[in-house]
RNA sequence: GCUGCUGUAGCUCAGUGGUAGAGCACUUCCUUGGUAAGGAAGAGGCCAUGGGUUCAAUCCCCAUCAGCAGCUCCA
């Protein structure tokens, strides 16, 4: 999934110095969000001059959450010099808060900005297109190359504090030199702020690599490679819950599963385009016996292989292969992200094969099942329509013959679509899914794509009842996108709090006093019998410590026995995250959780 | 890959040009406790790896590996 970051994601990083903020927040100023925070990057800009004489400046567009300007200075900056540069926004805004704005001829912007050494601003002033505005906006001795609008005055009230350091290239370009770009962010209030400020602590603490080692999830090693995940006990529960509700879907909607290699030979990906196409993300061959292999960075060329292996009639069609496929990218080094970006990862992966006249129903198919996996997550989704991108195969016609069928599927299941304009992918046009999180973030994750080039590249073909021999089409689509992106965003979606069905460990067991551990045994063996997961707590030591335990690993209920409980064959029950408990018959408790693991409900109340 | 930063015990982090500390976790003993940390003792480190500078390097320099904030690129 595309992480559309919230700490300073470029939502709109134009060649123009327009600030294309979303703008989401509550408008509560008199001039609008974007606005006031594309003054305050001009601002900091100018603190920046001041501090650091010499410095030329790039762009400095507000952005979703704040802004950010890119400059070009002699020294690197270290966060204490944040605080400096603050300190000296404030004092500017004071001395001389009023924005004022000038129009110039190109020629004379070019000159003046010449003038001054500011490279990247003269670049910028022809970049503008022609027959607009030149405007220049200035605030005490600082005038920037800037289209506008701002705010009018700099000492209004507003609350601004900025956040961290990066190296961006200039224009995006990696060719380019890289400029240093602080993010900061406004708000009219310091309410709004310090709310802003909180989110991204919650988001900090919700981080699935933090909560990662806290939950003893996953980790990465340096001596085994970067980007290669260790799945340990506690993520592997998580990841079996899913597989097997993923299973159970799949099987009923007709789905067979199917085990291919993880290494083919090269001309596999040879044929199938990919050496071509997708070769810079393909690790390097290795010979066997003479023959050239390659580890598979998707898993259609051996769905095709089982396809080919006889021949189909038009009875046999939809065709649905999947398969839990592990694939193998290179990524760069500077890319890796936990779970989020790694070099292994294994899609849940599947291929139809079916009559162009079964194209819609199946898309829709899938649509159908990407809706009934997302809602039990709890996620909201959008989906997005991409279109033929620059490095493709196939004829433009069988493009747009996709992208109708994606659009008549779309329309059979009511889905609107947004337009991804050359995000499609290399063989065929897809249909992306961005869902929103807990924490109202964007991930991209579910994609349905359509492709008539693997087909005609293996040869493959189905009998008509008309007797003539027909080219199948093949859907390609993955819901949960990858195990490892899926399941590192469910971390940070349920902040560690999973819904009982597929939490680590669903129950605790917890004997007041050692005595009276053969009673919590014997609960651990009813529980266990009925596939429940559950922690043991029976090793000497106190209680209090272990409830401690249990409630930092966010087991969802805990089991507190002692004489009473023994004696009545109740068990004293708390939920994950509160301090009160409730005693119930045993049998009770446990038609209680079976209802709720067995309805894959996502909260625990 | 690029820019900047980082790497000390399983984890979170102190620290010093003369080869190391804390808290948590771990082990053992004591503690029998009714809802978030009982007490004591112990064990645990080639200070990421490889070079260099130096009488002497965990500390300074270079390279490599890995991580962090981004850029660029993607499931």
């Amino acid at each position: 999934m595309r992480r559309e970051g919230p700490a300073g994601g470029p939502a709109g990083e134009g060649l123009t110095m327009e600030a294309k903020a979303s703008g989401q927040a509550a408008q509560a100023g008199p001039f609008p969000l974007s606005t006031l925070r594309h003054s305050v990057s001009h601002l900091m800009a100018s603190a920046v001059e001041k501090l650091y004489p010499g410095a030329k400046f790039g762009f400095g567009p507000a952005i979703e959450h704040g802004f950010y300007y890119d400059l070009d200075l002699p020294e690197p900056l270290e966060d204490k010099d944040l605080r400096k540069i603050e300190k000296e926004m404030a004092r500017i805004a004071k001395r001389s808060p009023k924005l004022e704005c000038e129009t110039l001829t190109r020629e004379q912007a070019r000159e003046r900005m010449r003038a001054k050494g500011q490279s990247y601003k003269v670049e910028a002033v022809d970049l503008i297109p022609e027959g607009e505005a030149i405007t220049f906006y200035r605030h005490g001795d600082w005038e920037d190359l800037c289209e506008g609008p701002h705010i009018d005055r700099l000492d209004r009230n507003f609350a601004f504090k900025l956040l961290n350091i990066a190296g961006a290239y200039w224009r995006g370009d990696e060719k380019r030199p890289m400029l240093q770009r602080i993010y900061g962010t406004a708000f009219w209030s310091q309410e709004e702020l310090d709310k802003h400020l909180a989110w991204l602590e919650e988001i900090k603490q919700r981080d699935h690599r933090k909560l990662g080692s806290e939950l003893d999830l996953f980790t990465t090693h340096q001596e085994a490679g970067g980007g290669l995940v260790f799945w340990h006990p506690h993520l592997g529960a998580v990841r079996r819950a899913l597989e097997d509700f993923l299973a159970k879907e799949h099987t009923r909607r007709g789905y067979e599963f199917v085990y291919t290699p993880h290494v083919m030979r090269e001309q596999l990906f040879s044929i199938s385009g990919h050496l071509e196409n997708y070769g810079e993300m393909m690790y390097d061959s290795f010979g066997i016996e003479e023959v050239k292999y390659r580890i598979k960075p998707m898993n259609c060329p051996g769905h095709v292989m089982i396809y080919k292996s006889r021949a189909h009639s038009y009875r046999d069609l939809p065709i649905r292969f999947a398969e839990l496929g592990t694939v193998y990218r290179f990524e760069r080094s500077g890319v890796l992200h936990g779970m989020m970006r790694v070099r292994g990862f294994t899609q849940d992966d599947a291929h139809i094969f079916c009559t162009p006249d079964q194209l819609e129903s199946e898309i829709a198919g899938v649509l159908e099942l990407v809706h009934v996996v997302l809602e039990t997550f709890g996620y909201s989704y959008t989906a997005y329509l991409a279109t033929r991108p620059e490095k493709a195969i196939g004829e433009p016609e069988i493009w747009e013959r996709a992208i109708a069928a994606l659009k008549r599927g779309a329309a059979l299941r009511g889905l609107p679509l947004e337009l991804d304009e050359g995000g499609g992918a290399f063989y065929g046009p897809k249909i992306d899914f961005k869902i929103k999180d807990s924490l109202g973030r964007e991930w991209q994750m579910s994609t349905v794509q359509c492709d008539f080039n693997l087909p005609e590249r293996f040869d493959i073909h189905f009998m008509d009842s008309d007797g003539r021999q027909k080219r199948p089409i093949m859907i390609h689509r993955a819901i949960l996108g990858s195990m490892e992106r899926f399941i590192g965003g469910l971390i940070e979606h349920f902040g560690g709090k999973f819904p009982l069905w597929c939490a680590p460990k669903q129950v605790a067991l917890i004997p007041i006093r050692e005595e009276h551990a053969p009673y919590v045994r014997k609960l651990e063996a009813l529980l266990r019998e009925d596939l429940f997961r559950v922690a043991l707590m029976d090793s000497p030591g106190h209680m209090n410590n272990k409830i401690k335990d249990a409630q930092q690993l966010q087991i969802p209920f805990m089991l507190i026995a002692g004489d009473r409980e023994a004696a009545e064959n109740t068990v004293a029950v708390r939920k994950r995250g509160t301090r009160e408990q409730v005693v119930m018959p045993f049998d009770e408790f446990h038609a209680l959780i079976r209802k709720l693991r067995d309805s894959r409900a996502i909260s625990i109340d």
